[in-house]
DNA sequence: TCTAGGGTCTGTAGTTGATACAGGCTCAAG
DNA sequence: CTTGAGCCTGTATCAACTACAGACCCTAGA
């Protein structure tokens, strides 16, 4: 299943222990078998990550994936609440990109001692 | 020093203990005590993380600002590397909102068991 | 003088989301 | 029959803190 997704094996693993990816069917020897479902499941997971959703988060919409009697407003609210912390990241990150790049643009880069990204760390 | 500063009192410690805050002299029954010195270091470190920079980097410029014999070019090099760094976070992040937003647009919101949001995540 | 409350001290464990072994078993190819 | 690869479990590690436990210490009020 490693190979199939892209997955590193121990992340796997360590989905199945936290409980986001169940428990697999193992062989005589042990060996875990996966299905065409286990790979879907774990896909959702990735791309559910890939979209910033922590795995609390994750937990949460696999809960509504596997009881669909539940509805598509409670999934709106979790997406909503991952979109708006997305919003206010992007937010705090622009503001630091904007000092970072104002102080910067003030270092002369040269090989005096005087710095003007030091001066504004110790002064501001 | 923390209620001067706003940094929680372990953090203050944490730092001490890694080595970013020099160990402070100690009273006679062990109480640490601290100077003006301490505090502007203190407020350059919590400046520089609130800046994004990891606790390396920092270490790394606090280096600069200890020996001033260091050079504007060594910042200059830590500064726009990190300014990088943001950037493509500031990309990623706006790549998922997209992608978040437009999702929960085509969500009814309703009593409804189907969901734009988990079709999306589970076929994409 | 006693006591209650707050503060400080050290040291350790927990957090998130994995990743990296160690040490052992199994399996297929040559 | 060996060699290399893969799988198994379980524990340790990372960043950057945060949260205790259990022990002191210090000051103010009764």
């Amino acid at each position: 299943m490693a190979r199939a997704t892209g997955c590193n094996l121990e992340t796997i693993r360590y989905y199945e222990k936290i409980g986001i990816m169940p428990d697999p069917p193992r062989s005589t020897k042990g060996y875990r078998s996966y299905d065409d479902a286990h790979v879907k499941r774990l896909k959702f997971v990735m791309r559910s990550r890939d979209l910033g959703f922590s795995l609390e988060e994750v937990r949460g919409l696999l809960g509504l994936v596997d009881d669909r009697s539940r509805t598509c407003a409670e999934v709106q609210i979790i997406a909503e609440d991952h979109l708006t912390d997305v919003q206010a990241k992007i937010a705090d990150l622009q503001r630091i990109e904007r000092v970072l790049s104002d102080t910067v643009a003030r270092c002369t880069g040269d090989a005096a001692p005087e710095c003007a990204v030091i001066d504004a760390l110790l002064d501001a």
